[in-house]
DNA sequence: CTATCATTCAATTATTCGATTGAATGATGT
DNA sequence: ACATCATTCAATCGAATAATTGAATGATAG
């Protein structure tokens, strides 16, 4: 208690940023920005234990970035408001821009093929209206039902395989994900492009989208 | 080498996020806002030895927030871009917004008394040109040299109360300092309204003005 | 009122991080 | 070419953090 108010200060900033620190929650984080989910939901998408899970999103919630609620057994967990979002935005925008590893891991998922720039989300969005262009949510199932852009179609990265022959090759395709940590659309491009398809990917993904404070749908 | 790119992905902005979890690292960052500067020279702002400065200055740029050059015998550290500024600031704002510890070390220092909103810059520029304001950096003499705001006076903190009767009590009193870490101008608002003035802060410090591209002064 | 079950707590271990010290580096400027 | 000096490296210690386990909590549903 005797410490000064700068350094209490700075203790509570350098609290939100350790909250940031760990792959771990950063998992979540991008989970959460989806949807909503219980503890039990996270754990099982993210591959950690409930307990240890938990405790990551205690710290979360400590760090003002999440904030739960009860809805009968279980204790459901969200973002705090869209701040958390932007956050998130503006590191992954830092580190892509100033870390060379980022891009070197970025262009080996690629396989050294130069991505093209992405669409931004007016562009997309005035492509969507004139019915110009194929929207396809690549991640899985259960995150598309909760919801998605409307009128895109959903497969998922690793069964995209098995669906080409759906897509038609003479429209540009965009491909957007969970967001900017998410390397689906990533992969879905240059699996796309391989293949002979005019695909782009989205800048930002469907929290982004969401933010914006666009039409979403979701799969009743 | 095997991990997937996905968790290296997310291990570089665990990385980044990691490079902001330290108040000392904070400090270093609030200083290089203000201006580039040597090892030394952050060594005495941040009260760190040098050695452990340059350790903490090393890790800011792993993370690619400051970058460094060398100038004759010194090695001269900046921040790398204005993303790191962003960063700082949604850091800030969320801390601020989400976290009632903040909250209550803003009101210790304004003695409890209600501080008004502060004045955006738009709005001080606006004032300014017309001259019905007095603009106070409440810094210390040597970061006001660096640059300030055209026009500002200059009375660090800690030695407001010996030129209080320089100030004109008619004029309404716009105080700023380093940026959104920084509480001189937190400090300096409540001290001057305690004494009758009307006195506001500024949202945001010089590293802000200076990035919306506004005109920055130098004591030359 | 009680049993149930999702979530959290507590305790442990392995790892990582921060500060400190003193020595080493290496570009500069003479 | 050499001496200088700001900066960095290396090694150490103490503190803090992450993952794991199993037990405890506590609100709900019957």
């Amino acid at each position: 208690m005797s410490i000064s108010p700068k350094m209490a200060l700075l203790e509570e900033y350098a609290l939100v940023a350790r909250a940031l620190s760990a792959p771990a929650r950063l998992m979540l984080l991008e989970q959460l920005a989806q949807n909503e989910r219980r503890v039990e939901a996270l754990a099982e998408k993210t591959g950690l234990t409930v307990a240890n899970c938990s405790q990551h999103l205690q710290q979360l919630r400590r760090a003002g970035l999440v904030t739960s609620r009860r809805d009968g057994k279980a204790i459901i967990y969200r973002l705090t408001d869209a701040r958390t979002l932007t956050l998130l935005g503006v590191l992954g925008d830092v580190a892509e821009r100033n870390l060379a590893q980022v891009e070197e891991i970025l262009r080996g998922i690629s396989n050294g093929e130069d991505a093209p720039e992405p669409i931004n989300r007016n562009e997309l969005a005035a492509r969507l209206s004139e019915g110009s262009v194929t929207v396809l949510d690549v991640r899985p199932a259960d995150e598309f039902a909760d919801a998605h852009i409307p009128g895109a179609l959903n497969m998922a990265v690793t069964e995209l395989g098995k669906f080409l022959t759906d897509l038609d090759r003479n429209t540009e395709i965009v491909a957007y994900c969970r967001g900017p940590y998410c390397v689906y659309a990533h992969q879905a491009v240059a699996f796309l492009r391989k293949n002979g398809f005019n695909a782009r990917r989205l800048d930002g993904g469907l929290p982004e989208w969401r933010e914006d404070g666009r039409a979403i749908q979701a799969t009743s």
